[in-house]
DNA sequence: ATGACTGTAAAATACAGA
């Protein structure tokens, strides 16, 4: 089984590469992020003639989640159970299936956007919100894994170089403890193989050549649990896909399970 | 070559992204 976490960045900006790449990847189970489309507007027409079901998690304008299968998409829940507000309400930011055996998460991680903010603090609650969600299928006999874009560069080896983001979200201590927390679990991140270069980053700015300098980041991460980690046969960053015109800033991880 | 931000609508600029 193919299984894959990609930020496309709209889902209706991606279209024409998502399906494109679905097919050409044989991808099984894919975790998107930010669609930003509403229910409503979500392709399940276009996805379901290439064979796909979706569970969808979104609003409109920002956020949004789906897990996309074609080895069928069971037991969904849609939310963070215990998830914070941030603003008065609950945003689109996980949802969980069944697919083909395996249990996955698609999660969108808040950004945080600056230390201190009150979006840094909501990150911090989301992420305990999550790993209490997460608990007793991380120790479960299943294989199970939580997928996603986590807005966190787990070491500096993660990051093109650590002195940029001095200071900065995504690398500070407390954020990189919740992925600890995780990893007391029982779940481990799966590091994927870069495709070229030596670092396997998945995401890397629109400004200032970011891509073709691989001045990149690792911020989507797969978080399996043993029985997960167990069947893994391969993982990497399609970084083709982050190639060209029309491209997300993220690229697809993409991990093959023998189940 | 991989190329100098992109996407959405609270739209003709503001906001978010990381």
């Amino acid at each position: 089984m193919r299984i894959a976490t990609w930020n496309v960045n709209s889902i209706t900006a991606r279209l024409p590469r998502l399906l494109a790449w679905l097919e050409s990847s044989g991808t099984d189970v894919l975790c998107i992020q930010e669609t930003k489309c509403a229910d409503e507007a979500f392709p399940y027409a276009e996805l379901r003639e290439l064979g796909y079901e979706a569970a969808v998690n979104a609003t409109g304008r920002w956020n949004g989640v789906a897990v996309i299968s074609r080895v069928g998409l069971e037991d969904v829940v849609s939310g963070l159970p215990g998830g914070p507000d941030y603003d008065g309400g609950q945003e689109p930011r996980a949802i969980s299936a069944t697919c083909g055996g395996v249990r996955v998460w698609s999660v969108y991680v808040p950004n945080g956007r600056e230390v201190g903010h009150d979006h840094y603090a909501y990150k911090l609650r989301w992420l305990e919100a999550l790993r209490d969600a997460v608990a007793a299928d991380a120790e479960g006999e299943r294989p199970f894994a939580v997928l996603g874009d986590y807005n966190i560069a787990p070491t500096d080896d993660d990051v093109y170089d650590p002195a940029v983001f001095e200071g900065a979200t995504h690398v500070t201590p407390a954020e990189r403890a919740a992925l600890g927390a995780l990893r007391d679990l029982g779940l481990s991140d799966v590091v994927p193989r870069p495709l070229k270069y030596d670092h396997p980053y998945t995401y890397w700015d629109y400004r200032q050549l970011c891509f073709p300098k691989n001045r990149g980041m690792r911020i989507d991460l797969v978080y399996g649990n043993a029985p997960f980690v167990k069947a893994e046969q391969d993982a990497y960053v399609d970084r083709e896909e982050r190639k060209g015109k029309g491209a997300s800033d993220h690229a697809p991880v993409v991990v093959d399970l023998d189940v």
